[in-house]
DNA sequence: ATTACTGCAAAACCTTTGCAGTGGT
DNA sequence: ACCACTGCAAAGGTTTTGCAGTAAT
């Protein structure tokens, strides 16, 4: 998504133009890494060179809202944010950190209506078992 | 399980027998309500009279080392501990705060090995809808 | 008697809120 | 010129840590 695609964005939602919400939605669609808001934080500091805390989740929520963007909870302390909101799982590295977009299926028998699904695998990454395998 | 055998798993494991461990493992394993260190504090306090936060993090982070406890992220600010740390998932809803266990099975191509997993989902259950088409 | 455990108080951490000032429209 | 947005500073909620006193062995 360009630029000019971002600003159309959110122009067709009331949303003003500015130099930090451009690029928190740059960095969340260029960078598929599923950023915390401390990682979003440091990356718009270091584009735009003014932002706070503040702005960073006043944009998440507005994003959230939208539907353009998901919150995920990978622990209790922490949450990321995933600008592909279609179903999917994450699979976590418990070495790097890394996160993965997995696709899955599941079959279970439920005591209601679902609203939304949540599956994370954790476990370790091929490149860092490799690594491990190599060097210990 | 019993009280004494509470005090065995205890003793097994080289700890000392305390009134507020004893009510923590009684509370987790008579009310399977998944739950949270905050409603764990309430109770105890309640019955024994007499714990703090300190203790009953203490006591849960010692149960999760034995294998005793699984620690759940629901939610990114909280967590929810759970005495039964077979393979199961959850299922919250978002309209009580409910929370039931469900067995799933899931089909997913990972891109490493895996530890563990979890799978949250959030929906209204059926108390809860038949209520909401009786009363709305 | 020893030392593990409890619990207070303070800190750490992430997120939210109040409010004044700035900047996009 | 308007008012949405930014950002500081302070507060909120959950969990952790330091340390002194207490209680289980």
């Amino acid at each position: 998504m360009s630029v000019s695609q971002i600003v159309e964005l959110l122009k067709n939602h009331g949303l003003k133009i500015t130099p930090q919400r451009v690029e928190i939605l740059r960095f969340l669609q260029s960078n598929r890494i599923h950023p915390t808001a401390q990682q979003i934080y440091e990356h718009v500091l270091s584009k735009v060179g003014s932002v706070s805390f503040t702005t960073v989740y006043n944009t998440l929520h507005t994003l959230e809202e939208m539907g353009q963007v998901k919150k995920i909870a990978i622990s209790e302390s922490m949450a990321i944010y995933d600008i592909d909101t279609s179903d999917h799982g994450h699979f976590v590295c418990t070495v790097c950190g890394s996160i993965y977009d997995i696709n899955y299926k599941v079959k279970m028998n439920l005591p209601g209506t679902v609203q939304r699904t949540e599956l994370i695998v954790y476990g370790v990454c091929s490149q860092c078992s490799d690594y491990l395998q190599h060097n210990v």
